[in-house]
DNA sequence: TCTTTACATACCGACGGTCGGTATGTAAAG
DNA sequence: CTTTACATACCGACCGTCGGTATGTAAAGA
């Protein structure tokens, strides 16, 4: 029973493991059921052995993705720091990485940006936001409570929080890694930052600097970004957006 | 010439027409070409005589219903008013609506977050902000000039801000029409667009309160609300997302 | 001035190929 | 003898293409 269970859920690992691969090459709505199977050397029955539709693959993935950045952030809260220091660590967490993270970052950051991965973006959005939020909160009741943040509702202020740094993520993921933007400075990146650590500071009603971050970090994000620039073309589907408004 | 010129508009008007009220019905993905043509009864020689593709119908319909926004927001902006009164002024334009006006809001919110135009939304977003943060980006400038805001950079404020925004129409959206939520109560969007309008009032460093929100305007939006629900069949594609990470 | 030629516009409907999904197997494991 | 783990064949919906036609319309020639 167990053992079976095992295979079963190893197999479908398999499947998330080239869906993955998949989604990231040609993006979500581009890979088709056909192309994955193919890829494994697998046959549809397979397929829908392990899945029962091509939304309920999607859906794994992203509880996988989700899965792996759930238990870093829940550690992050749990920890016996003072809450500016956990939203310290939670910020610099995201940018700390080392290459191999920083290029799977860029990877997932094509992956929401590309238009083909418009229903996954909107899932992963929706799912991330369900999942991380009531954690956010908790670091912000415990700010309150240590009088450095002025809020009168956690809950609602974690939501605009959160979402700021949704917003964070795209602006550095563009400035960063779309081709239409101007090369990336070290100088427009730390500006950014500054600029979304100063507001996430005034909407928490905490001292101005407290979430102060390590700018060392932001370093080697530049020459990923330059390594990326040259590795790949265009972003066909930016290209297009910018001129369907013409 | 001009003459075939105008016709040419105004037979794309009529597929225009068409196709969003199959968005609205239907949604993006489920609107096929098919089904557009025979609802106005012509070919798909004729669709594609006008249209390049199904993609390049989507653009047309975003153009034409960001075109209606910009001329009303643009108006604000050049008006002869402080920063604080021009915010203010873009804020209640969005929630004083006749009845009309918020059947047709909650329309595009349903549109929105209908899971069947995820493209949609993308482009949707993406053109708006375009459109919207150089607007906004003005009077943050004018407001840092009359002293009543403090930003370092108000292009990216202007952006921070937009982006807030839309996490407010997004969470507003849900509290009133999404069947999930509890039946909406006056109390509970009051205390939302508190929250959104603090958040907003300290990113931009202005003196609290100086956003002030009539709230008035939002009494009828609970009476749409309450219809809209009677009258729709729970969101499908939320309630498939929120068991998709059980 | 009248007609013919040449080309543009507006539209029709059949068809190809792709894709998600289903129905029906079947061989091995338990 | 049943359940698991696949394989194969097939369906229907869909987008976009293509060869065609009907209706102009503007310029060239008689």
């Amino acid at each position: 029973m167990s053992q079976t269970k095992t295979n079963f859920d190893s197999r479908r690992e398999a499947f998330l493991d080239t869906a993955d691969e998949l989604f990231i090459e040609l993006g979500y709505e581009n890979t088709s059921i056909e192309r994955l199977i193919s890829r494994l050397g697998v046959s549809k029955g397979a397929f829908y052995h392990y899945f029962r539709s091509k939304s309920d693959l999607l859906d794994a993935a992203i509880y996988r993705l989700l899965s792996r950045y759930e238990a870093k952030f829940v550690e992050i809260v749990e920890s016996d720091s003072p809450a500016t220091k956990k939203l310290q660590s939670f910020v610099n967490s995201i940018f700390s990485a080392n290459t191999a993270d920083r290029e799977l970052a860029t990877q997932i950051g094509d992956l929401l940006l590309n238009e083909a991965n418009a229903v996954l973006m909107s899932r992963h959005r929706y799912a991330a936001s369900q999942l991380f939020v009531p954690i956010f909160e908790k670091i912000i009741v415990q700010g309150v409570k240590e009088g450095e943040f002025n809020v009168e509702s956690p809950s609602r202020v974690a939501r605009i929080i959160w979402d700021i740094g949704q917003s964070w993520d795209e602006n550095a993921y563009r400035a960063l890694f779309m081709t239409e933007e101007a090369m990336p400075e070290l100088n427009t990146l730390l500006k950014l930052n500054n600029s979304y650590t100063l507001a996430i500071e005034r909407v928490l009603g905490a001292k101005e600097g407290c979430l102060c971050l390590d700018s060392k970090l932001l370093e080697p994000w530049i020459e990923t970004a330059h390594l990326h620039r040259a590795r790949n073309k265009p972003n066909s589907y930016a290209m297009e957006k910018t001129k369907a408004l013409s």
